[in-house]
DNA sequence: GCTGTTTAACAACACCGTGTTTAATAAAAA
DNA sequence: TTTTTATTAAACACGGTGTTGTTAAACAGC
């Protein structure tokens, strides 16, 4: 099952190389980082790196695959005992994987963050929560905090979708749309 | 009023390198468009470039400034005549500044977008929208795809703020918020 | 309009990171 | 042990970077 064919040497090269470009991920943007900065901190020949990554980006995004592979597979045994699933326990259950992955996620989720990352969050988060949750019910109590940072980035996401269809609706529709779904959350 | 002071050739200057590093924003990411590329595109020296800008962040930066103002503008001219300051009206206001910049905006809220920008466009909104909204009411009709991208990039704010808070609430509880807010919208 | 002064744009320069290739070495797998 | 293969050091051409002093254009005063 595990493939574990896998040369002990490449692993500990991947993951020096992982550990050293995180960690310089949170002292700088990704754009500044370089890649003989990355082996200078992991003591890791330059050719090494490329012999695996093209460059950062290709690096990060081999990063972020394997915690979705990890975050899918709490979630698929989650799921596997084929009791109904409990919309509530399965975002619990993604809280939790994020929880065990927070240095990572608060690194990719903050200002310096990265928005591929976001859209991919996105998807998960739309595949496992929303697309199961078509009936309605009143929520009930709440921190006010959260709510507004739901609610705040919800008109982002509206704004962007308006952009992205060419708004093809009038911007008093689109103003009526945000105040309705604002006030509707508040 | 207006500081018509700025020498004839600045103006120029900045003018067709801001042409020219937008038209390639259009193309590829920011992080792969080099300052000769730029340079070269609006026939601008090198050296030139470096006399008002430090680098292709640094640029893309004053652009959104640029653009704020001009959204500011808008808006304090809009709300400079005494009258009831209307929420759906104003919303409608930044809608349309939004509009007229529609390239510049779709741009740098795509998916090759800026994440520095997302926050000032959150700050915006949160502004001009979320604060003059402190009562209830129910909204009425809708467009459902555009609850459905409000609803989900709600859900993301909501886990930004999570780690940002150091998850001081337990997953349970994000879980039972996101669900709650996420059925109060549908 | 013509002057001298200011300053923006320019060309040339040294520097550094990049990505690739070579042969040599060391370590893992069979 | 033998075979396979990953890592390394060194060298390479290439291209983008950021700063230098020089040239040319816009500005202010008359």
């Amino acid at each position: 099952m595990g493939s574990k064919k896998v040369d002990r040497r490449i692993k500990y090269t991947k993951m020096v190389l992982r550990e050293s470009f995180i960690n310089l991920l949170e002292k700088k943007d990704i754009s500044q980082i370089s890649i003989k900065e990355i082996c200078e901190d992991a003591d890791i020949n330059r050719s090494t790196f490329y012999a695996h990554y093209n460059d950062q980006y290709d690096l990060i995004e081999k990063i972020q695959n394997q915690l979705f592979e990890n975050i899918e597979m709490h979630l698929s045994a989650f799921t596997q005992n084929d009791l109904p699933i409990v919309p509530v326990d399965m975002v619990e259950q993604i809280f939790e994987c994020i929880q065990e992955n927070a240095r990572l996620c608060k690194l990719l989720l903050s200002e310096r963050g990265d928005l591929n990352f976001q859209k991919r969050v996105l998807m998960l988060v739309y595949e496992k929560i929303i697309s199961d949750l078509t009936r309605g019910g009143t929520i009930s109590k709440e921190d006010a905090e959260y709510i507004y940072a739901f609610t705040l980035t919800g008109c982002i996401g509206a704004i962007q979708k308006w952009l992205n269809d060419d708004m093809n609706k009038s911007p008093r529709f689109m103003a009526e749309t945000i105040i309705r779904l604002t006030t509707l959350v508040l």
